[in-house]
RNA sequence: CGGGGCGUGGCGCAGCCUGGUAGCGCAUUUGGUUUGGGACCAAAGGGCCGGAGGUUCGAAUCCUCUCGCCCCGACCA
């Protein structure tokens, strides 16, 4: 993308709505905008890594089993009254009326409509285990939204839904999602931690929530350095491996790990001292067992080898896609700006031509833009360059090729690494063997 | 939902107390000089002062109501 042209409007004063640094910087970075309380448009900039987000959650999520569905946004108020959560999901839900008088919602999570949809084909017990999930807009209405994305009122979610005969087969579900999620956040460059939880209005009763440890977290939290060192890749466990679903989750809830109100100070000691750690977190995803509650409600039976009906078992896997962003940015930042992990920056390449017009840097630039093949930002505005500095180091580009007439003129780019601000003049081919290699 | 605060050009703010032709910085446009870390000079454009009532000769300013947004707390992917 050439600066020259594109809409993405970045900001030299700090909006005065904005109180946490991603908030900040992503207002800035011209990422998003917002339009109501708790409600954003999303920028060109903020689009592509929210799409780059998404993308890996999908992937995690069809590594591990799940299939991808749709399901709407508005949903029926029937189904809800159904589980009977229509009373008690309170003000947070949005409530709608259509032009016949019909009463609809928001849906602020797919519980009730999934099971339904499932209950219209699953007959038997070999239509088990299935494990749907889908990735949509939800709308909670907070009583009070803050943080920017991190706790917007509308937010985009992956929300996934396992069926199995049995607990034993749902507590695999639940394990194969677990693995799936400290390796969706892995991949995002994240420190993820699982750990035991409430199960809140959901329901259930096995429940963990993933912490992202980030400086400026809203809860504390204590956890063994353990979870530093995990190695998850699909050659150590296969999902489709009970048993290694079995030693990963052994291996991983072995370990100590919990926010400060749920912290055991005998427990805790228990952990060595060089392992203790302590830090902030954000919560960025909650998996859910919760049995035949659903399924039962919404009258969800299948017919058993015995042919006697069977209620499957239910669990229920969030990940807050959105708000992943805004935790990301926490975690990985600096007074200049964002610093974005690769795998989720918008591009991989910044091109600053400190000169254009200048015939050497105007070449080697097009050459350096086109290599790249549309995973850079051209900034090839007429601006100075520290205006090109300012705000490549703002929007957190992992690279920034630095081309002037001096370098240019000897096929030099001055290659800077957002990360560490290493720099180092290397040549073209040089250049493009350390951004695609890295 | 309790408590507090703020709405004035795209952004950040002053003006309000003590009513009298709406201002500053940034951004934008034009011209010139600049050109490796958010340049300088000159000129220009851009405002139903959140909205509705009221008081007054006169309201951004005072009064009433209303809408929006932010912060602290309780709740949450």
């Amino acid at each position: 993308m050439r600066l020259s042209r594109a809409f993405l409007p970045t900001l030299k004063e700090i909006p005065a709505e904005a109180a946490i640094a991603s908030h900040k910087l992503m207002l800035r970075a011209g990422m998003i905008r917002q339009t109501s309380a708790g409600i954003y448009a999303w920028l060109p900039l903020g689009l592509r890594v929210l799409k780059k987000v998404e993308q890996i959650v999908r992937e995690e999520q069809d590594a591990a089993g799940a299939q991808e569905i749709l399901m709407p946004t508005i949903q029926s108020a029937d189904l809800w009254k159904q589980s009977g959560r229509y009373d008690d999901y309170g003000k947070e839900m949005l409530r709608i009326t259509d032009r016949h008088e019909r009463e609809m919602l928001f849906g602020p999570t797919n519980e009730e409509m999934v099971t339904d949809i499932f209950k219209g084909y699953a007959k038997s017990y070999r239509d088990l285990p299935r494990n749907l999930y889908h990735i949509q807009w939800k709308f909670r209405d907070e009583v009070r939204p803050r943080f920017g994305v991190m706790r917007g009122r509308e937010f985009l979610m992956k929300d996934a839904y396992s069926f199995d005969m049995d607990v034993e087969g749902a507590t695999r579900s639940y394990r194969a999602m677990m693995l799936a999620y400290m390796r969706t956040f892995q991949r995002m460059g994240l420190r993820a931690v699982p750990m035991r939880a409430d199960t809140g209005p959901i329901g259930g009763n096995l429940s963990h929530e993933f912490i992202i440890l980030a400086p400026t977290g809203e809860s504390t939290v204590f956890y063994d350095a353990a979870f530093e060192e995990l190695k998850l890749s699909h050659a150590d466990y296969d999902p489709e491996k009970p048993e290694d679903l079995e030693k990963f989750f052994n291996q991983v809830t072995g370990l100590y790990a919990a926010t400060d109100e749920m912290h055991d100070e005998a427990a805790w000691a228990q952990v060595p001292g060089e392992r203790q750690r302590e830090g902030k977190g954000i919560e960025v995803g909650h998996i859910f067992f919760f049995g035949t509650k659903y399924s039962e409600k919404m009258g969800l039976a299948v017919a058993g080898p015995d042919g006697q009906p069977v209620v499957p078992q239910m669990g229920s896997y969030g990940i807050g896609v959105s708000r992943l962003l805004g935790a990301i940015i926490e975690a990985s930042h600096d007074e200049a700006g964002i610093i974005w992990p690769d795998a989720v920056a918008p591009f991989r390449t910044a091109i600053l031509n400190l000169k254009p017009g200048d015939l050497a840097a105007d070449a080697l630039s097009e050459k350096l833009y086109a290599a790249l093949q549309g995973d850079a930002v051209y900034d090839d505005r007429a601006d100075r360059a520290g205006v090109k500095f300012n705000d490549a180091d703002l929007a957190g580009y992992p690279w920034q090729a630095i081309i002037g007439p001096r370098g240019a003129a000897n096929g030099i780019i001055e290659l800077k690494r957002r990360a560490t601000g290493e720099r180092v003049e290397v040549s073209l081919e040089e250049a493009l063997h350390r951004i695609l290699g890295a």
